[in-house]
DNA sequence: CATTATATCTAACAGTTGTTAGGTTGTCAA
DNA sequence: TTGACAACCTAACAACTGTTAGATATAATG
């Protein structure tokens, strides 16, 4: 790993711990092994430390998003077809990969006193996943599996349980395995609870 | 009101706009109307400001706790009793009360990198909301208003999308009258419609 | 009137912040 | 061997941070 991508991997993971401001280059530097004005070489200032967190991130959320959508219309409409891209994409690959949790973090912290960050964060903890999880009921009512409802109110039922323990078990303390865990275990029961009472076959 | 109350007030306002850290005894002070070291005779130091803020809101806090446990048991265990006690003590004293509502911002805000803010952030917007509602649940069952269930997944399944219409509509962005309209709007909604899915009378 | 307490001020401290100018290596092509 | 470039360094800058010592003004008390 070359300088640039050790400044980029320690920052991240000090951001996503104590947040953007609370981090200084100094910081940073120290646990790098280097001097402060060698950063300035990689990076033109510190917010482009963060705008390319930020662009990476956003890389690979969209590439989540659109293997999501195809999981749906790829499916046979089963519940477990549904389940299991939401397991895939949504959790594994998004939720609890470390570098996006990480990414999301500092969203999270850093949405208060910046604007630009607030917007990225409402898109991609609140809107985007809701979003997501509509869609996925939109195309299980489609396929049959499910019976139609208000289906803005039904993907705040789906999506707010999974928020709120999102919330409990990925985005505060460590991202452990233990943590993981408990997040699986709550959010699969949710949704076999919910498919099952919306009359799931 | 005096100085004191007037370094309270602004404090709070800044703190809840940009986190505690990020606010400075200077920009404090600009506001107020006087100079930096006039702080020093009324407080300690800053961090005893942010103390007698929190300080001030367990109170309140705990005496919105025993209202609600009071309004609860005193009611006759119809629909109408709960749902009023929710909403009275719990949405309006509480989430969207001018005081609290700031100083849960500062919590939010504050809880990454200060752990003792995450304990208090984790008592007052996780685990204390979740038990109230889930003694609401309990109590409308030993009443007979609702069917009984598992009643810890019946607390998420009642308090995750209060959860998630708060962050949406009271923690983000200005605590405005559409805002907080948005948030009844959205909330009393999800509270009939829970109590009539569970069997409610 | 003299004293005391309250509430504010001026001015500075030591430390931290992001950032920059300019110097020092090491590597590779001409 | 010379020159060019990449990658790093030393050292400092101006601005900002929380905090303090000590002076000053106002009002209440003896």
């Amino acid at each position: 790993m070359n300088t640039k991508e050790k400044i980029l991997d320690t920052s991240l993971d000090m951001f996503a711990r104590l947040g953007y401001t609370a981090v200084s280059i100094r910081d940073i530097c120290k646990q790098v092994g280097i001097k402060e004005s060698s950063v300035y070489y990689h990076f033109k200032n510190k917010q482009s430390i963060l705008d390319e967190l930020i662009n990476r991130f956003t890389t690979i959320a969209n590439n989540m998003m659109s293997q999501f959508e195809n999981g749906l219309t790829d499916g046979q409409g089963s519940f477990s077809d549904g389940f299991n891209v939401v397991a895939d994409c949504f959790f594994e690959q998004y939720l609890m990969d470390e570098f996006c949790n990480k990414v999301m973090r500092v969203m999270l912290i850093e949405q208060f006193g910046n604007d630009d960050m607030r917007t990225i964060y409402k898109e991609w903890l609140l809107d985007k996943p809701l979003q997501i999880q509509s869609s996925v009921s939109k195309a299980l009512i489609n396929f049959g599996v499910i019976e139609s409802g208000d289906s803005e109110y039904l993907a705040v039922k789906y999506y707010s349980p999974i928020y709120f323990y999102a919330n409990k078990w990925l985005f505060s303390g460590e991202l452990t395995e233990e943590n993981k865990t408990a997040f699986r275990e709550s959010a699969y029961k949710h949704i076999q609870n919910f498919f099952m009472e919306m009359g799931g076959k």
